[in-house]
DNA sequence: GTTGAGCGTT
């Protein structure tokens, strides 16, 4: 089963497919998510990623958290909520 | 804007 994956601090030039192509480096992408504010439609540079598997999530996680990504250096963990 | 959203509920 697939793992969730939180990703932050991306910055608006991020999208639900160039956050799936960077994970997909790492493995298959199930569902990528990016967060937007409801009510404005505004990115709120944060979002989610699914991975086919725990252990390529695992492995994206390693690779990408703290790293420098078009500028921004994103956040990458294990998702808490919404499981 | 470090954790999505539905639905208005346990």
């Amino acid at each position: 089963m697939g793992k969730k994956i939180y990703v932050g601090n991306m910055g608006p030039k991020a999208d639900q497919a160039s956050l799936q192509a960077l994970f997909s480096v790492f493995g298959k992408v199930e569902k990528a998510y990016i967060v937007t504010d409801r009510q404005t439609g505004q990115s709120k540079g944060f979002g989610f990623v699914e991975m086919s598997s725990d252990a390529e999530a695992q492995a994206a996680i390693t690779a990408l958290d703290g790293k420098n990504c078009g500028g921004y250096t994103v956040k990458v963990n294990e998702a808490k909520a919404k499981g």
